[in-house]
DNA sequence: ATAGCGATGTTCT
DNA sequence: GAACATCGCTATA
């Protein structure tokens, strides 16, 4: 087993990553709280990349839990999802934001100045480092980590941003800090 | 404060 | 060709 949380029903596994350290080691050490994220059931999901099956972009998708799916948005920006189902069952959560714990300095200047720092899936992997480098690496031992619990709160379910199918599904999750 | 729009890689029709 | 799991600049109120 990976870890318990990583691993299991997406909605699930979505909510748990609420509230999880997110930290990087790509070049400096920066890290996040998670603070919202959306859930993508595979091929439940008419939503979900995976949907329609493998295909170049998504193969990360079916590598098993821990995985990391790191992808290109409207051709500009990187959004990143981890994987939580098993080998082959394409389910994982869209990172979306997180409150900055550690090297804002450095994630400021990646972000050149702009903010939020790190409210939104483009802006939170541009403040982290994060590109399609680390398309397919593990969230467990890789360059980007989610690390153990660093914050309670309560969570909002509403529905998910940006996208045109199945959207009365309200899989989005919001963590507001105790 | 809100609205419109450009940028542009990958997938889908 | 069109759509897309976005973002930030610009224009108008």
């Amino acid at each position: 087993m990976i870890t318990p949380l990583l691993e299991g029903p997406v909605l699930e596994a979505a909510q748990a990553l609420l509230g999880r350290r997110l930290v990087s080691d790509v070049g400096g050490r920066t890290a996040v709280v998670l603070t919202e994220v959306e859930a993508y059931d595979g091929a439940n999901d008419p939503a979900s990349h995976a949907y329609r099956g493998m295909a170049p972009r998504n193969r990360s998708m079916f590598l098993g839990p821990g995985t990391l799916y790191v992808y290109r948005s409207y051709g500009i920006h990187w959004c990143m999802n981890v994987v939580c189902g098993p080998d082959g069952v394409a389910a994982a959560v869209l990172l979306r934001g997180g409150l900055a714990v550690e090297g804002e300095d450095l994630m400021t200047e990646r972000r050149m100045g702009r903010r939020p720092l790190a409210i939104g899936p483009g802006n939170l992997t541009q403040a982290l480092g994060v590109t399609g480098d680390l398309d397919g690496s593990s969230v467990i031992d890789g360059p980007l980590r989610v690390e153990g619990v660093a914050m309670g709160g309560r969570i909002e379910a509403s529905p998910r941003v940006g996208i045109s199918r199945a959207v009365d599904r309200p899989w989005r999750f919001a963590l507001t800090p105790d």
